[in-house]
DNA sequence: CTCAATCCGTACCGGATCGGTCCCATATGC
DNA sequence: GCATATGGGACCGATCCGGTACGGATTGAG
């Protein structure tokens, strides 16, 4: 299905969190916070600081925070963090060898449809998912933008 | 993870050839064509018809034509015909009540995700989608597009 | 009128993936 | 030393996916 797993939902949740205020917090504090499965945001945590979006300290006072402003993090990055390297479809690789290339006649457009959603999500940020939302700006099925403006 | 089902990967080989030939073909013989399973090209084709973006005709001479333009046929609604209503995770639909809506700080942004993904989706069209490939417009990392012009 | 081709609806199944849990090792501050 | 943290796995049940199958309805051809 064409759907966000729960680790990159949690994913979210969590750097929304780290991104709006800028000390570090720790697993068990988030969990409770948020009333989440502390084991699986623990094992988030731990694979967004082994794909260097996060940075953390070990020990007593210890916990996480963003490695890099929040505007230089992109959606791909913590899609492709949580849930391994991304593609639509399975023929969507490095030239990869479809069976029948000759005869299929979405060996091309396949590949620009899964360009475009990359695209789409390294060009959106941490920071714009994180500021459209705080600043009320929410694009409508037409495109047009709303802006409530910021408080 | 953030993939097409097979069913809508076929259903855009299926939707592809429907569009680029205006002729009808029959379930069987594109199934025949592309080598793809059988039942599944049907089922398929049967949920593409139930949606109306294909028309279906019964009997022997049978089979199915889109049912309007393919500039006008979106790739939500193929998505949404296949895999049932579109949605990102699961506290987005109409006005959803999520658990703790005043402490998660993702209620707002990750609606703004799904509404951003909903309606590129939206836009994005199957005559566009066959077109750019057969026009070799191939998008780039950064958005800039190279079109190696129609033959 | 009969038959084959074709669509229609729906049920079924094995395997992959997901959501979630748990454990033990390591590091650090008090 | 010990409580608090992260690090790196393995593990399991529920769900979903990819694929198959079957009986029924409709239509054109001979
Ligand atoms: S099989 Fe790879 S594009 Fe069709
Ligand atoms: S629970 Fe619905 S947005 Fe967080």
């Amino acid at each position: 299905m064409l759907r966000l797993s729960k680790k990159v939902d949690y994913g979210l949740i969590l750097l929304s969190r780290l991104a709006q205020r800028s000390e570090t917090a720790s697993a068990r504090e988030m969990a409770a916070k948020y009333d989440l499965p502390p084991s699986m945001i623990a094992n988030v945590l731990k694979a967004l600081t082994g794909a260097g979006i996060l940075v953390s300290t070990r020990g007593a006072q210890g916990g996480y925070e963003l490695a890099r402003p929040a505007g230089r993090i992109s959606l791909a990055e913590i899609v492709e963090a949580l849930e391994g390297p991304f593609s639509l479809v399975d023929c969507v690789g490095d030239e990869v060898i479809c069976r029948y290339t000759e005869v299929c006649p979405t060996h091309d457009p396949i590949r620009v449809v899964h360009q475009r959603f990359h695209d789409f999500m390294a060009k959106l940020t941490l920071a714009e998912i994180v500021g459209d939302a705080r600043f009320g700006t929410l694009q409508t099925a037409d495109g047009h933008e709303k802006a409530h403006l910021p408080g």
